[in-house]
DNA sequence: CGCGTTTTAGATAGATCAGTACAGAAACCG
DNA sequence: CGGTTTCTGTACTGATCTATCTAAAACGCG
């Protein structure tokens, strides 16, 4: 029993998070850190014990948030599967939109985390395996109940269909962070709900 | 005149381009690229000027050749828009395959490196913007070719069709980095030139 | 065979990196 | 209010970073 913290642990990793996302793993350093959590070297290191490891938990952290709310979306039961693909797409592309940095998109920290370093890290690889799983059931989930409902393509099944939404997603972020405008990236969403339905015309209300 | 190089300055770039490819430019040091290349720090220096220097040179160079590999497959006459766009995807996926560290693909250089620093780096956006416009140059002629031919749904135009080719491939390569096996790419591609084609039904040839 | 020029190798410079040591301040309990 | 424990700011460590400096080596040419 003794002196308690006059941080909250939580918010420090946010910063982190924000850190992390917007320069990347590499280039973030312990001071870039201090300077974004508002911590000294000290509090850092007592409490996440190395940068890596601070790493590993801003990253849990973030996909936590970010899978979280995507899961909540796809499962609007209320709403038809394809308008709960389509309200995927937009909270994907509003948020590439309202998190950026001098005007450019920081695009997903998923995605950033495994091209920086998934091939390098088997442990980091790991926790974004299991976080794309996540995402993944979730989105067969919702493919499944769009094609019972008729309105989703029973040409492929929803285990193929699944991991082509996350490609597009993951390359619509892509596409966010080499400066795509708002436009490209709906017409890109719009496409990809063309090819789940299988029918030739897209349906965005505007 | 002088003493003549022992070494020939494009080997060394491909060397580089390949160390900075496997990993990132930041986790990339001076140290790896002297024994990337074979060459001492002073001729590394002496030759390119600085780390980032020879990596926009590097970049420059993958973007040319693997551009070009993409545009001439694009361009193959013979074969009708849908043989040309699937032959692409192809190249793209073997190239996921053939391109791998420790079991894992490297992805793209140039996905690598929008993601990595393009939004800190003006100049390197500036070149990965003119890349991007060449691919969707040759995307753009294979689609308007595709819906002469009737081949290409016309519910959309080229303009916008060619962001979401290259947004579905760039979100292959990021799926490749993050483990996806060569069924679950192929998966993707063909779903993606069913959106192309507007009908319901995927057309590989096994 | 030197002379001028360029490349090379290796040592070095100075900054910055992740991480630690330590001392004192702050807060809790009795 | 004293003892104890935890936290925190600062100084520091050794390694590594990018880049440069120096001097020897290697060539063409007169």
């Amino acid at each position: 029993m003794a002196r308690p913290r006059t941080f909250d642990e939580e918010r420090a990793l946010d910063a982190a998070v924000w850190a992390f996302w917007v320069k990347g793993y590499e280039a973030t350093s312990t001071q870039d850190l201090c300077s974004a959590t508002g911590l000294g070297r000290s509090s850092i290191y007592n409490t996440f014990s190395s940068k890596r490891e601070l790493f590993t938990r801003a990253l849990a952290r973030y996909m936590d948030v970010m899978t979280a709310g995507q899961v909540a979306v796809l499962e609007q039961v209320e709403r038809s599967a394809m308008e709960r693909l389509r309200a995927l797409f937009d909270v994907v592309i509003d948020g590439e939109f309202e998190r950026r940095v001098e005007g450019r998109s920081v695009g997903c920290l998923t995605v950033n985390t495994t091209v920086e370093i998934a091939g390098r890290d088997p442990e980091i690889a790991e926790l974004l395996a299991r976080d794309l799983e996540r995402r993944l059931a979730s989105f067969r989930g919702v493919i499944e109940a769009g094609q019972r409902a008729g309105e989703i393509s029973t040409a492929r099944d929803a285990d193929s269909l699944a991991p082509f939404i996350n490609a597009v997603i993951g390359g619509m972020r892509v596409s966010a962070q080499g400066g795509a405008d708002r436009a490209v990236l709906e017409s890109v969403a719009d496409t990809a709900l063309v090819a789940l339905s299988g029918v030739g015309s897209p349906s965005r209300v505007d």
